[in-house]
DNA sequence: CGGCTCGGTGAACGCTGTGTGAACTGGGAC
DNA sequence: GTCCCAGTTCACACAGCGTTCACCGAGCCG
């Protein structure tokens, strides 16, 4: 479990102090501007932003929010004066915690954080006799292996890790392709039919057409 | 937004303060052994916990929990020097807040977690035992699914979420096909006799027809 | 009661949207 | 360079859906 602590250059040895006892290892960036510049291997298990200048510090949580890892927990160290600030930033962090944190409050604030994190991001996916291994790239349905492509595999990721929920073309292509892509919309249909093709005959209900809207992974969640 | 409060009474005047003066009403119960037996009608937007006794907040989070409102967020007021209890209750609340709070810390808290809260939440529109999940674009009246149409879902949608207003055909085409449509108004005869068919004999009467006029969906409020 | 209008009803038509197979493209491996 | 494979685009066919129409019954007014 290794956090990252985005803060200026040297971290006050009292953050280092509650992190290692807490038992955590940490990584330290200087830089905000570029906070992921120098980033651990298979990302971190969640950030603490650490700044006087609440603006900075906000600049630099977006930065990590739009990049390769929106959903990874984030922390911001705040000073009590600027707590109003935070009011229009509620999507910029996960949590925060007025400086200079109290005893341990640092240290169950992290763990809770990264707990949730745990809990509402899991590793394996399952749902409906479905299974993805988000670490190891894998995808079985009832038991028998599924050989998908990058595309395929990034596709039915996202349609599964929000089941029941209808997503349109433009949608998925924003969100699974990247906000960038420009193509047209039948690329998600011919990625859902292989997708359908591959689940097999029995499992292809698990992509669901919602005719003049678009797609959708799972029944319903009352039916 | 009303939270609920639970607190040996009465709760002090500084956490009411707090609560007021970030736009929050309240509603306090004492008995935390019986957290919501006076909840207020529809549910509370959150909860907030407050005891000097961790365990008797903790046993109060576990009977919410287990109630009839898992997902309700649920922040707790906690002794400093009772932080590493919670260590071993992560999933008993959302939040917490080290008492006494600092000023602003409590708004800024309890803001976060409904703004958390609501993302999570799924849109739906409900009203007469019908109910709409704009979300996954399902109907259900009544706990039974409803196969709609996408002409279909939008129309119910749009006089479900204007229940006992009348709209004319004009109007209906003009907000429901689009400002541009032109077609013949009887179009909309149809639909209303597709989705009365779809709600089933029982709950036809949901939408009901104004002679001379047009169609509405619900009870007149004056009736 | 008779005439008129409005809305319910079922069927038929035509078009849009989706499924589907195949061709095309670009990049990486060898 | 050639081959191969993933991803994209294209063309076509068909099912489903929206629209229109014709007919009929109900309600309203004289």
């Amino acid at each position: 479990m290794q956090p990252l602590l985005l803060h200026p250059d040297p971290p006050p040895p009292a953050l280092v102090q509650a992190l290692e006892l807490a038992g955590f290892t940490w990584k330290a960036v200087a830089d905000l501007g570029d906070p992921d510049a120098s980033a651990p291997e298979g990302g971190w298990a969640g950030a603490i932003v650490a700044n006087p200048d609440p603006g900075e510090a906000l600049a630099a949580c977006r930065v990590l929010r739009q990049r390769d890892l929106p959903l990874s927990p984030l922390l911001v160290l705040v000073d009590p004066a600027q707590l109003p600030a935070l009011d229009s930033a509620a999507e910029m962090f996960d949590d925060f915690c007025l400086a200079p944190a109290q005893p341990g409050e640092l240290q169950a604030r992290l763990g809770h954080l990264l707990w949730r994190a745990g809990r509402a991001r899991p590793e394996v996916v399952e749902h409906g006799g479905l299974v993805l291994n988000l670490e190891t790239y894998q995808a079985a349905v009832a038991g028998r292996a599924l050989d998908l492509t990058y595309m395929e595999y990034e596709l039915l990721k996202f349609l599964a890790t929000h089941p029941g929920k209808v997503f349109t073309r433009e949608a998925l292509l924003s969100q699974v392709w990247g906000y960038e892509y420009y193509g047209g919309a039948r690329t998600v249909d011919v990625h859902v039919r292989r997708l359908r093709a591959k689940l097999g005959e029995e499992h292809a209900g698990l992509i669901s057409t919602v005719r003049s809207v678009g797609y959708r992974f799972g029944q319903s969640r009352w039916a």
